[in-house]
DNA sequence: GTAGACCCTCTAGTTGCTACAGGGTCAAGA
DNA sequence: TCTTGACCCTGTAGCAACTAGAGGGTCTAC
């Protein structure tokens, strides 16, 4: 399969492939005469691994720590579960604050709305 | 006031302070004789705007452009309001991605913590 | 006179791609 | 036969929003 056909199956760019081989995230593929890449199916299940972590958030080093994992026989699924949890902490985390945040977007928004003033009490508060 | 302080007091480094003249959020300050940087009070309030804006999560771009809006003598509060409005927007859809995500990890590593099998099935889910 | 805390500019690194520029390859149609 | 067009290649530069360092200058104090 050429690079663009294993584009369409996995959803993700041309360049995003060639990107992930540059990166380690995709081991390299042999090579037809005229220098065109040729993946196996193989190498499609291990692009899936990385795409389908990359859209979980999974940031690149995890992927690769995920990947090595894999690659080992005795597949510790304990260190998968270790490595989602921290991923989960991570989130959960993120959300928190977003929430937080959203608040006092809320609470500074309203200032500006009730206000009849010349100036916007918004960007009074703001700088402050 | 030199750079350090003006860093203690509104909180960011001082390599922040210089890459936001350099990207222009924070006008040039004059110099002192020996070429540092002077700033005046006028100039801390303006950065912390910039701080407080960032803290809130406002891409440099929709700064810049409150600060121009906070500019203008006739401070419009309606286009301040909107601006906030779709940067709430913004947060709040962010916080529905993360939730869904957050709801997906769990599952996978839900997955991992029943099995006794040998393959990893939370591995497996993202490989097929 | 030298140590230390400042200050300066300029450049390169980070993350995870994306977009060119400037080429080569190959099958189909005029 | 020639030429389009869809592919493919490498290598480099760009994005956001900083951060870190190199390699220097300045000023105060012991
Ligand atoms: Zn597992
Ligand atoms: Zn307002
Ligand atoms: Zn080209
Ligand atoms: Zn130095």
């Amino acid at each position: 399969m050429r690079i663009s056909e294993l584009s369409r199956t996995c959803g993700c760019s041309v360049e995003t492939i060639r990107y992930y081989e540059s990166v380690g995230l995709l081991s390299a593929p042999r090579r037809a005469a005229n220098g065109y890449r040729v993946y196996s199916d193989e190498h499609r299940k291990w692009l899936q691994l990385v795409r389908r972590s990359r859209d979980l958030g999974l940031p690149q080093d995890e992927v690769r720590l995920l990947i090595k994992i894999a690659r080992d026989e005795s597949a510790a699924c304990e260190d998968v579960y270790r490595l989602l949890s921290s991923h989960v902490q991570r989130v959960s985390t993120r959300i928190r604050e977003l929430k937080q945040l959203e608040k006092s977007l809320i609470r500074l928004q309203s200032r500006c709305a009730d206000g009849r003033s010349k100036k916007c009490p918004a960007i009074d508060e703001l700088m402050k």
